[in-house]
DNA sequence: TACTTTTGTATCGCGAACGATATAAATAAC
DNA sequence: GTTATTTATATCGTTCGCGATACAAAAGTA
């Protein structure tokens, strides 16, 4: 058995397994406003700049169009956000916030909150915080340019 | 604008997009081979083990056994795992790696290698890993209990 | 022994993710 | 100005991921 294929040295398992877990603890503050937390992360997209083009939202979240689409779509059918073409670009469809939309920042002020209570542990401290963040924004920064150049 | 709801305030979109983008590195490399990066997981497992019940691989692996067992279902389709009745315990179903199975760890010798090239950056160093792996392990540690008292 | 509870898998339904493909609008090339 | 190419969304198909539920085997209890 290699070394390189055990999984706890694995730095994907972690951040895979990490991720997961953290959204779970969201779930419930979320899944009470009727929101996933895909849906959640377009709120924060748009509380920072409403009315914004698909293409957009879909690049800040690095997800693709064909995610975000069917996803505003149900935001959409749940009144929380609007979609209208654009009148510069008529390909370009506007996602805006209903007042629903608004007023669920409101609603969901505790959630960073909660979660981060959930989420304390000894290894988060204002100092370790940074580098930690820091560290992350590098590897996602590195990993774009690595997907990028063999498309 | 409240701060905490800031986009790069989130330790859980970064760790969401960290990973998602960690895996599509390994998509082109896995797919060559007919895998996904879940059933990567599966074999990283088995290959720690062999014939282990789901329940156990899914433990391993923090998810369910509802995802573990249709992901371990395709695998034998694919033939690359076979699952039997349990001896002791009738309601386990054993997991087992076929020579396929078996074999793939030495075709895929070189995905972790690769992998690691298309993440390299100067934030991960072999003193800063380690720290990371630390605190990713104590972030999901906290996670889990967290997660398992509000049940 | 009979009854209840727990445990291990499986099925169902829904919402992501994403590759592949389609379509219309905008832009570039000629 | 017509044709070719690029760009912004959308649709389709497949695989996760997980809550809810079902069911049989095992373990615990009366």
């Amino acid at each position: 058995m290699k070394e390189e294929f055990r999984l706890d040295n694995q730095l994907c398992f972690r951040l895979y397994t990490a991720s997961r877990l953290l959204t779970q603890a969201y779930n419930p503050l979320l899944s009470a406003h009727g929101l996933t937390y895909p849906q959640y992360l377009v709120l924060l997209v748009l509380w920072e700049n409403d009315a914004q083009p698909v293409n957009d939202i879909a690049k800040r979240l690095c997800l693709e169009t064909n995610t975000v689409t069917p996803l505003v779509q149900r935001m959409e059918k749940q009144g929380i956000v609007t979609r209208a073409k654009g009148t510069n670009d008529a390909r370009q469809i506007i996602v805006s916030l209903t007042d629903k939309g608004q007023q669920l920042q409101t609603a969901l002020t505790d959630v960073p909150f909660a979660v981060g209570g959930a989420i304390a542990c000894k290894s988060l401290t204002p100092e370790t915080v940074p580098a930690l963040f820091q560290t992350l924004d590098d590897v996602i920064a590195q990993l774009k340019k690595s997907l990028k150049r063999d498309t």
